[in-house]
DNA sequence: CTCTTCACTGGAAACGTTTGCAATACTGGA
DNA sequence: TCCAGTATTGCAAACGTTTCCAGTGAAGAG
């Protein structure tokens, strides 16, 4: 493949254009357009030609200007909180694996917990003109969202969250059988103690498994202990200061349930400073099989749930929506699975 | 396939465009433009009439014409082998959070180990007229590579990966500093027999740590013993056999280090399996301070870099290049970071 | 009073595609 | 032979912006 003068137009920086090619192959730009882009009313003569001088003058297809004119952009964006939650960061592995293999690409933004920065980035994101939004929200009542998820161009998906009167789908999980699952089983072993440390109730994880949580306690006869529920943020600081609290109180808690990645930092932090060993001296529940523990700490007890699966489901629920079809609601199941950290905790008995 | 499709609810809400700012506003399209955009030719009076009109109206800039038009979609590529790897979710957090800070959105992509992904995936970000690429890349000599990397239209900042001839900023660590007091201090501590698992030395942090740990063993004038090394996959599969089997050699070692959060993983589940303690029965080094190692296991000793500040410089690097300032590289110290871990392994002293 | 300058404003041409429509050539049936 | 039908192709108008250029009226200078 020696070419004589390709050489000078490799190193000009004109990019190469739908033009470019169409002057070369001495056709017009319309037949250029639909040989490339698969038309039917091509001959393949045509095609043939217009694809051999394509790749000859190496062009590449702006896919700006296809996005213009269609009015497509194939971009979906991702709204977390904080990727570096591994949980979040599964979730958008294997999200955007499914949206790739479509032929969509990922807008990733952080929204650090803030809910002026979600806002900022959903107007970002729809002045991007994305074809759709898959969100885990910092709150189901932002002042914002009704605003900015109701009649949206664009479909929504929310994470793990339920928002009354917006027209979204969303993939839940079905937390409160797996707590439920969970807290029976402490139940029968014997603990009353149980304590609860996980995020603020304004979003739907925490009311759904404050929900099995509560259902547990009432199917056992007995009745709640509210001081033994920490219920009020997901980030490390707060649950690590909540079980310091917890742990000092008397009676002490003999079993804990930590709800998410950073309840399970604190809380552990918590135990190591001191020194109280998770299935020994205390019964601990993880409410999420966090990527890291199957590995790591490999005796911790989890309520399960398919956070692929769950990644997947958003992408397959966000590409449904963009081919009109309605919202839904896709239920994730969840399963308590027993390891050696919920023993122990009742060395009174 | 009868799917019952939503009446288009959605498409029949015309955007509001630029045009009907115009007219409701009585004025050029130009000077509404020119309004919003902030040029300076425009008198406050028409400033604030066009931009109450176009609140009162919802006007949201169209993104995507305004790129085609400008050339400049204010848009990263960001890519990784897999986000779902802690190390790369925390660089992509505070890179995103440094971009967006300037204006600029993220596209994540995954490339899954595999260089025909990764090629596709550059080949698709430039189609998207990204204005730069982050990219931690599968490989440095891939057939690939430097057709796609060299004299790029567009910046291009790689994320610990060294690729001769070709015009791209990096940011690189200095793993090999960290490496060598991490090892010199295992041999003063009387070890000789130092296993060494990372992954394939086709990337600069496998070159570049080999560097230390031989330099280490020089210094010390004592012998490289190549049966204790295994070099050949990030993936916690290559770790755990390679493991299994260097702790069945005879003599064993007396120490490991484990290069990335796959070895970290893999090695720590072999000796899991093997009832081996880290810190007591055998020495244990991490080759990168993984961010869940700071809570849950914080008796591991590590060789540290801040990881947050190569993200942030990274976007900084690709800003720059942006701005047309020429490439450049920037170095990241590291520093061996004693714990409990690499205590032991010297029973038999 | 005229001319220049100034501070705006409007018109229209891009940016790189897709696509409706018209034009062409060819095919085969009447 | 002629005409409808079919298979291609080309032309030109969008998509929603930005920006160059020319034009306007007013103000200041001579």
């Amino acid at each position: 493949m020696a070419s004589e003068k390709s050489e000078n137009s490799r190193s000009d920086k004109q990019r190469v254009t739908i033009r470019e090619v169409a002057a070369k192959a001495e056709v017009a730009l319309s037949s250029v357009s639909r040989a490339l882009s698969g038309h039917p009313d091509v001959s393949d003569e045509m095609r043939k030609r217009v694809k051999e001088i394509a790749d000859e003058l190496g062009y590449e297809p702006n896919l700006v200007a296809q996005s213009l004119r269609s009015g497509v952009t194939r971009t979906i964006g991702f709204v977390v909180r904080d990727i570096n939650n591994p949980m979040f960061a599964l979730l958008a592995r294997s999200c955007e694996n499914e949206l790739r293999r479509n032929g969509y690409s990922m807008i990733l933004v952080n929204s650090d917990g803030s809910i002026e920065n979600e806002n900022r980035n959903f107007s970002l994101l729809r002045r991007r003109r994305v074809d759709g939004i898959i969100a885990s929200l910092v709150s189901e009542d932002s002042p914002y969202l009704i605003k900015n998820l109701d009649s949206p161009r664009s479909p929504i998906v929310l994470l793990d969250r339920e928002v009354k009167g917006i027209n979204a789908s969303a993939v839940l999980a079905d937390h409160a059988a797996g707590v439920h699952e969970a807290v029976t089983h402490l139940i029968k072993a014997g603990h009353r103690e149980i304590a609860f440390i996980t995020g603020s109730n304004n979003v739907y994880p925490t009311r759904n498994r404050l929900q099995g949580f509560t259902k547990a306690f009432e199917d056992a006869k007995l009745k709640l202990q509210p001081d033994l529920m920490a219920i009020g943020g997901f980030d490390a600081e707060y649950a690590l200061s909540h079980a310091r609290i917890l742990l000092h109180r008397n009676p002490a808690p003999t079993a804990i349930l930590a709800g998410g990645h950073g309840a399970l930092m604190g809380v552990s932090r918590a135990l190591k400073e001191k020194k109280i060993t998770m299935g020994k001296e205390i019964a601990f529940i993880a409410l999420d099989q966090l990527p890291y523990l199957e590995v790591f700490s490999d005796n911790i007890s989890t309520v399960y749930r398919d956070t692929e699966a769950i990644g997947r489901e958003a992408a397959r629920l966000i590409l449904e929506g963009i081919d009109g079809e309605k919202p839904r609601v896709s239920l994730i199941e969840t399963q308590f699975i027993e390891r050696a950290s919920s023993q122990g905790g009742l060395q009174h008995a």
